[in-house]
DNA sequence: ATAAAGGATAACGTAACGTGAGAGTCAATG
DNA sequence: CATTGACTCTCACGTTACGTTATCCTTTAT
């Protein structure tokens, strides 16, 4: 199906002077055009449109978005999984606007004192995101120390811990296509209760099955667990009612 | 307290060209200038400033910023309520987008199927902002469903909890200038133990403690939690530990 | 066939800064 | 106390990503 500049516009919400704007410097050529000079535009044209919005979104300069998506080592499967971690960072930001305009909130009621700073949380704008990509894409494993709280852990501990929760993470993530109670699931899902209880304390089993219901039902946790792959904290918290269950003497 | 440019600049993270913009245009003069016209900031101009970049993050132009913040019946306390509301809008839309790219994976390895609107969703800009502004400022309460994830509740029961979980977290989030052992940090720990058995499950002493740890040790969490007030995640710990010890047996 | 609706190119306008250029200011240092 | 280096200022032109007419050509509906 082809469809004219108007449409196109319409459907994504943009204006048809954008898209003449994407064709004139090149961005976006529609694959076909009538004799009389119309632009169509194809489905592939909208999904080439749909990766342009995206790194638009994100605040890319358009030349540079061009180079990219003409680069023909430009591997699209990678750049909405990038996408999707940048996107998710930029909610973050949006999260930490929001709890700062509460804070700001009970400050002008005089209810709390709050910092210039505070009063700028989530507005840093300073570091560019492609900065990040970087890091992002080739891993910067590096652990900031500040983020490790936990007051009467050695550093060496606390990595070994980080790390060992981690693997368990993505052991469960990699689970997450199956069912939550084959004897894989289960067994990751096992692994995840002794290391609670070992690290921290001893959760009953019932205790367990609530942690896991609190997975999903707090978002603030859902995305971060999420942040290690979609829907598995609804895995985590569907397989650890199992365990529970299935456990309970 | 009074700063120069280029304090301002780097607490907010914007620029200092920036600054002088605002001032050129008549959108931020700081109230002091020196002999030798150095821009002096004070701390209502920070105030100010806030203001403005919570409009700026919603695209609106900066001419329309200052008519509305020069309006003397400008009501800052609405304006901050209505951006909350925006802010979270754009939230949505964000989480719109991430699921759109969540699709658009699944629809690349061809395991679903995709039409032209759903490649678009969460990127329509084509209704204004301020057209939505009318809309919430007189309140259009309808809830997203897909973001409510815990199946067998109502969405009253939900937004409920929900809204009692913020509560407590905010009631947490201003003791925590004090100790954690107060009788008022204390009383809201045990709200929100109370909370987590109501609604969760039956947490022991002991779980609940390792629950706070685990606040800390996962920066997953942590991360998030001090969304509602930096260190407030340290701080739960601290007196979720407490908690537990003064009413073991 | 004749208008209304939509499409095209062309070209200038605009918003929100970026980017020097050239010059003054200020605290610290040799 | 002169100097240096880090900041500051004011022009002023450049840039990005379109918006906005203006003028003209196609296509579709009646």
């Amino acid at each position: 199906m082809v469809m004219k500049v108007k449409e196109v516009a319409a459907l994504v919400g943009i204006s048809v002077r954008t898209l003449h704007h994407y064709d004139e410097i090149g961005l976006l050529t529609p694959k076909e055009k009538s004799e009389a000079g119309y632009r169509f535009y194809s489905t592939e044209d909208l999904d080439t449109l749909q990766q342009v919005l995206f790194f638009r979104e994100l605040g890319m300069p358009l030349k540079q978005i061009k180079e990219i998506i003409s680069d023909p080592s430009f591997d699209r499967d990678e750049a909405l999984i990038l996408h999707k971690k940048m996107l998710m960072d930029k909610r973050d930001r949006l999260d930490k606007m929001i709890s700062t305009i509460d804070k700001t909130v009970s400050y002008k009621k005089g209810e709390i004192v709050m910092t210039d700073k505070e009063k700028f949380e989530g507005f840093d704008f300073s570091k560019n995101p492609y900065e990040q990509e970087a890091r992002e894409r080739w891993g910067n494993d590096a652990v900031d120390a500040s983020k490790m709280k936990l007051g009467n852990m050695s550093k060496e501990e606390q990595e070994k811990m980080s790390h060992e929760m981690t693997t368990i993470y993505k052991k469960l993530a990699d689970q997450r296509t199956g069912s939550p109670d084959t004897k894989e699931a289960q067994a990751a899902i096992k692994e995840w209760y002794d290391f609670l209880n070992k690290n921290f304390s001893t959760y009953s089993l019932e205790a367990f099955k609530g942690l896991g219901q609190m997975y999903v039902a707090d978002e603030r946790f859902t995305k971060n667990i999420d942040n290690m792959g979609e829907g598995l904290a609804q895995f985590m918290c569907d397989a650890m009612g199992i365990y529970a269950d299935n456990n309970k003497s």
